[in-house]
DNA sequence: CGTTATTTCTTCGAGCATTGAACTTAATTT
DNA sequence: AAATTAAGTTCAATGCTCGAAGAAATAACG
């Protein structure tokens, strides 16, 4: 994660107040204060001057239950005041770039996503000054779209598809055919602001980090199976992107060293034998299936290949299973490296998952020392369209800090 | 990290202070000040302070070179005066723990190792409560043994072969028969000491970062080749460990589900391609080599095979052509998922490196893309029998802040 | 040889964040 | 109505950090 502009710090514990906010959403500041673990007379200070400022308010709920106390009743003693976030304070211009498609959100001060607007074109046949353009062109749209009363815009937000480097450049993207295309500064300097890129892996990792129940857990991996397989790693509770941001390709480690190829060129990649392109492939040979853009089946066909499954077809179980075993090894390697405490899976491929998951199980019991094996948890998690868009949004909230008057 | 004792915490300047000074030894106050990036006021009232109560002193040397001053020379103005740690202001009691060996350390102020002491003893015929009787004699007898003059036992740490779950138990290790042996709080409750248990190799990659020219390298991982295949990672500055501890486990990657058994039980472990016992094994299969501790080969037995490999020996040459190729594919994974900085390959492996590296650097080139590749250097590094206890050194003196007057 | 320049180091007071304690407010229970 | 309970506010005290001013110790310069 980082930033062009100067990183001017606003107070730490205002962020952090800002981020339990946008974390837990509206809270009495009794609870604020023990969720940022500061004493109450503090957080009274930070938020009478937020609340001053027009960013906070107080909301009035008529019989508001109140979960924190036992019982759940209203109970004795001063009843608590549940402050929010003001979604206009501010917002954020993010921009989600996948393949043949821009789309463009605008989210508010509280984390949310307040519009959404998509653009098709085609992002192969562009160069790096159309990309440039054409996102900067959303971003003005977005902008000009906006519904009136917002406050300033803190930053811009750029979740990619591909390999982001150095948060900076993107270095490879399977929407474009450019290669390390400088994507932040030409932004930064057209619209003044701050402007944050990074993986949609990482952004969904952090997004799904960013809910409430997964608040405690410091090393976890989020799976994206889709076209592609990507991942999210949150390691000592933040997004890591190595140091260069080229971190977390799960889908090209390796399964077998002289297996099919894959889209990054070489051979053998967990993602030549678990993505969608390479089930479809292997499923084409085999039955009799519509012929495709190969690199890129659509959602319809995967159902269908996932039907057939369903049906009990021994081929498409196969490839099942056969993708399973790979996916195993992979995880295999990960936790033995990383040792995360959850692996959530994730992405349009968990539609197969129950397919996926019995040779997976067994890949992994067969290759792991249960030691290591016991301290990790897998499940599949709901895969939801709009976590990216969220997860830069966060990423950008998280990363300019907000200072009064500004 | 962890410990037992309650988390007194000291000053935190306090104690970047102490660790930059064992980090880079002694310094005069303005260059600690830069190193710590504090004003020279508040370095100067620490180091006051720290001098008064005798755990610093001014040192005199004479026609002192000024390395920090360009030209060199002593330049002009007044003259800096460095300060050093008093060695003798507090101590700590290291043990390592291999396979039929226990060696104790004595630990100074300053980080380094005052004196040693190893006893040998079948370690895998103790149980869990002779291991601890036996470390709990070994960390006395040093303590009898101290010379006189050292200030307060600040605590003990336990660097070992194998496993370590949540910082506390040693789930397996090489050196023992017995599992899950809780070793922490029977010793914290003896000495009445803060008592920290950590992986070997997390201790070698700690005491690795902790040299001055690996301040700035945040993600690192340490490869530990030897009889068995280790690794620390150093990630975001600190070691990494996983939640539980049993993380980093870089040998128990795997190459081929259906390779060779390996130590742990499963097969296709990169150790069990890589490994000492893993080469001695095969090259005895078809050379002509003493038999041998089968899972254990020496030293001596090691630097034959290598000697062979230096006469061109093609059977010599083809296992550690193989073993490198292992190597790349492990490592291939590694910097797909982590992708850190600087990858250094040591330990007592690292006098075959030369016959690794080509094909090792061959499968990497095969299996990885460039822009993934170029990211990540990798190198051997020494080795050195005293790293592990340096590293479980700085993690005891690092976990227990430093208390005034305690 | 004295003066000036230069650099290190110390001291002191200002500024800031945080907190405990006392207090106020607003509800329920008796 | 009084007592109790809990939330939120205010304020003074604490502690950390730093800038500024000054003291100390040296080299350079005339």
């Amino acid at each position: 994660m980082n930033r062009i502009s100067p990183e001017q710090s606003g107070s730490p514990t205002r962020d952090r107040i800002l981020n339990a906010l946008r974390v837990h959403g509206p809270q009495a500041r009794v609870d604020l204060a023990s969720i940022v673990e500061m004493s109450p007379a503090t957080v009274s200070g930070v938020t009478g001057e937020l609340v001053r400022a027009g960013a906070m308010r107080e909301v009035f709920e008529r019989d508001a239950a109140d979960s924190t106390r036992e019982g759940g009743g209203r109970g004795r003693g001063r009843p608590k005041v549940t402050i929010e976030l003001v979604p206009q304070t501010a917002h954020v211009i993010v921009v989600k770039l996948s393949i043949n498609e821009i789309q463009v959100a605008l989210g508010d001060f509280t984390g949310s996503t307040a519009s959404t607007h998509t653009r098709s074109l085609d992002t192969r046949a562009l160069s790096a000054a159309e990309l440039v353009k054409a996102i900067a062109e959303e971003v003005e749209r977005c902008h000009r779209d906006m519904s009136p009363g917002y406050g300033p815009c803190l930053g811009i937000g750029l979740a990619v598809q591909g390999l982001v480097r150095d948060s900076d450049v993107l270095a490879w993207s399977p929407a474009l055919s450019v290669r390390d295309v400088d994507i932040v500064r030409p932004l930064a300097d057209r619209f003044g602001l701050s402007v944050y890129a990074a993986n949609d892996a990482n952004c969904i990792a952090l997004a799904i980090r960013n809910r409430p129940e997964f608040q405690s857990i410091d090393n976890m991996a989020v799976l994206m199976l889709g076209t592609g397989v990507g991942m999210g790693l949150i390691v000592g509770g933040k997004v890591y992107d190595g140091r260069t941001g080229a971190a977390a390709e799960f889908g090209h480690t390796k399964y077998q060293m002289d297996g099919p190829f894959c889209h990054c060129g070489r051979r053998g990649c967990i993602e030549s034998f678990v993505g969608d392109y390479a089930l479809y492939r292997d499923a084409r040979a085999m039955l009799d299936l519509p012929n495709t853009d190969a690199l890129h089946p659509s959602e319809e066909q995967m159902q269908a290949l996932c039907d057939l499954a369903a049906r009990g077809d021994p081929v498409a179980l196969g490839l099942f299973e056969q993708a399973g075993r790979a996916l195993g090894f992979g995880l295999t390697n990960l936790i033995a490296l990383i040792s995360p405490s959850l692996i959530l899976v994730s992405g349009s491929g968990v539609r197969a998952y129950e397919y996926l998951e019995p040779s997976m199980r067994r890949s992994l019991g067969d290759a792991l020392v249960e030691t290591l094996l016991a301290n990790t948890e897998i499940r599949p998690y709901r895969w939801d369209e709009d976590l990216t868009l969220r997860g830069i949004i966060a990423l950008v909230l998280g990363g300019v800090p907000f200072q009064l008057g500004a």
